[in-house]
DNA sequence: TGTACATCAGTGAACGCGCGTTCACTGATGTAC
DNA sequence: TGTACATCAGTGAACGCGCGTTCACTGATGTAC
C-alpha cells in the first residue's frame, strides 16, 4: 500500500553518488522501483518460502498494478533465480567477511570457525534463504547455469581452508585408505580446492562441507528436535571437532 | 480415468484374508478406493513433490468427481499427513530390514554398511519422499506431533548400533574434550540411545547422522554436482570413515 | 422372507480464492530538430 | 527556446488456469423388524 514513487524526491536523487554519470529522473525511479520489488520479493522468500514468491502480491504490497511489474521483471522464474543468486552472494560475503576478520590469519581454527558460525547465523538470520540454496528444490523451478558460479563462492570460502591445513596440520587423523577409482574421479575437486591437498584430507574436506551443512539443515528444519538444549555449544563442538578430524594444528 | 470399483470385483473380496471377519461388499469397496487415494497420492508425491498433492487431481486420476474424494479423506492436509507417516514407516521397514538381513549380527560393520546403504537406496528411489522428511519444511504445512514416533525408529535403526559399538570397539578416536553444559543437556539422546554410551561416542553420533543424512541430501538435491563421479564408491567412503570415526572395531 | 427405513458413495454445481501473463490504452517524461 | 515525436511507466480489464471445500441431491447397499 505504498506507492511506488511517493518516497522517490527524498531517497532517489539523493542517492544518486557523486562522479557517477548523473542519472535522469526516469532511470533513477527505475532503479527505486527495481529495487523495491526485488526488496519486496526478498521479504516474501523470507516470510513464506519460494512458493510464497507471487508478482501479484509483490504489486499489491507496492501499490500498483500486477501487470506493471511486467515493466520490470521478465517473469515470475526470472525474479526467483535473481533473489537465488542474491543469497548465495550474500552468504559468500558473509562467509568470506568473517574469515577475514580474523586478526590473525594464521590462525586456522579461528579462521574455520569464524566461517562456520557465520554460515550458521545466516541460515538461522534467513531461514527460507538457507532452504532455497541447501534444502530440496523447488518443485516447478529449474535452477540456471548461472547459480554454480555463485554457489561455489561458498564452498570456496571454506575450501580455502585446506590447503593452509594441508601445509600446517601435517596429516588427517585416523585415515582411512582411499579407493584408486574415487581418487581418480576428483580432479575438478582437486583442481577448485588448489594444489598440495592429499587426496583423503580433501575426501574428509567433503565430509565436514556435507557434515557441517547436514547439521545446519538438521537443526534448522527440526530434525534435531529434541536431541539436545543447548544448541549453540552443540554447533561449536561441532565445529572444533572437524577441524581436528581434518588434521588442524592444536591451537 | 478408471472408474473405482471397476475392479473391486476382481481384487476387493478375494483379498479377504481369511479368518479375518467377513467385510461386507460395501466395507471391502471402501478398503480399495481408500487404498487407490492414498496409492495415487503417493504417485503424485513421487512424481511431484509434495506441493503438487492435490485432491482435484486424485479424483480426476480415480475418475471420480472432486468432492467424492471427501467421503474418504478429511482434507488436503490430512492426507498429506498420513502420507508423510507412511513414508516414515516405509523408510524405517527398509533400514531395519537392511540390518536384520546381515547373517552375523556381530558384525557392525556389516550392519552399518547395510543400514547406511538401504536408507541412501531408499532416498534415491523415492526422492520426493525423502525430500519431504528431510529437506526444508512444506510450506504452509506444519507437522502434526504425530510424526515424530515414526520418525524417530529412523533414526534409531541406527541408534542401536551405538551401543554395541560402545561395548566393542574400545573408544572414539580422537576424542575432543565435551563441554559440561552439552554433556548435561544430552539427557533425552542418553535416554533414546540406551545405557552405556559415552558422551563423546553419543556426540560423534549426532554428528555421524547429521553427516549421513548431509551427504545424502547433498548429492540428491545437486551440490555435489561435479564434484566426484564416483558417487557409490565416494558414499562407501563416507561410509567406512564413520565407522572408523565411530570407535568401529576393525573387520 | 419381505418390507420400511437408514446409511452412505458418488454427483454436479457452486463459492471464493489466487496465480502468471497479455494487451490495448493513457499520459507523463525525455529527445531531436 | 519551442515544438513534434518517441519512449516508456503505469492502468484496467481480461484470459485461462487450478485449487480446497461445501452442499443439496440421487440412488444403491445394508439393516431392523
Amino acid at each position: 500500500m505504498l506507492h511506488p514513487l511517493s518516497v522517490c524526491g527524498t531517497i532517489g536523487p539523493m542517492s544518486t553518488s557523486p562522479g557517477a554519470p548523473a542519472l535522469g529522473i526516469r532511470a533513477t525511479a527505475r532503479r527505486e522501483v527495481t529495487a523495491r520489488i526485488r526488496a519486496e520479493g526478498r521479504r516474501q522468500l523470507a516470510s513464506e518460502g519460494a512458493a510464497g514468491l507471487s508478482l501479484r502480491a509483490i504489486a499489491r504490497e507496492l501499490g500498483m498494478v500486477s501487470s506493471a511489474v511486467y515493466r520490470y521483471v521478465p517473469s515470475r522464474d526470472a525474479l526467483l533465480t535473481e533473489l537465488i543468486l542474491e543469497s548465495y552472494s550474500a552468504l559468500a560475503d558473509v562467509a568470506e567477511a568473517a574469515n577475514a576478520s580474523v586478526p590473525d590469519q594464521d590462525d586456522l581454527e579461528a579462521r574455520w570457525r569464524a566461517v562456520w558460525r557465520a554460515i550458521r547465523g545466516w541460515a538461522f538470520a534467513h531461514p527460507h534463504d538457507y532452504a532455497l540454496l541447501y534444502g530440496s528444490p523447488v518443485p516447478g523451478y529449474r535452477a540456471p547455469q548461472d547459480t554454480v558460479a555463485p554457489a561455489s563462492r561458498v564452498t570456496g570460502s571454506f575450501a580455502a581452508l585446506l590447503v593452509p591445513l594441508a601445509t600446517a596440520g601435517g596429516s588427517v587423523p585416523v585415515p582411512v585408505a582411499v579407493p584408486e577409482s574415487l581418487s581418480a574421479s576428483l580432479e575438478s575437486t582437486r583442481a577448485f580446492v588448489g594444489e598440495g591437498v592429499p587426496d583423503d584430507l580433501l575426501l574428509r574436506g567433503l565430509m565436514a562441507w556435507a557434515g557441517m551443512f547436514g547439521a545446519i539443515s538438521f537443526e534448522l528444519f527440526g530434525q534435531y528436535e529434541g536431541a539436545f538444549a543447548d544448541r549453540d555449544t552443540y554447533f561449536d563442538y561441532v565445529i572444533d571437532q572437524w577441524f581436528v578430524l581434518l588434521g588442524g594444528p592444536p591451537a
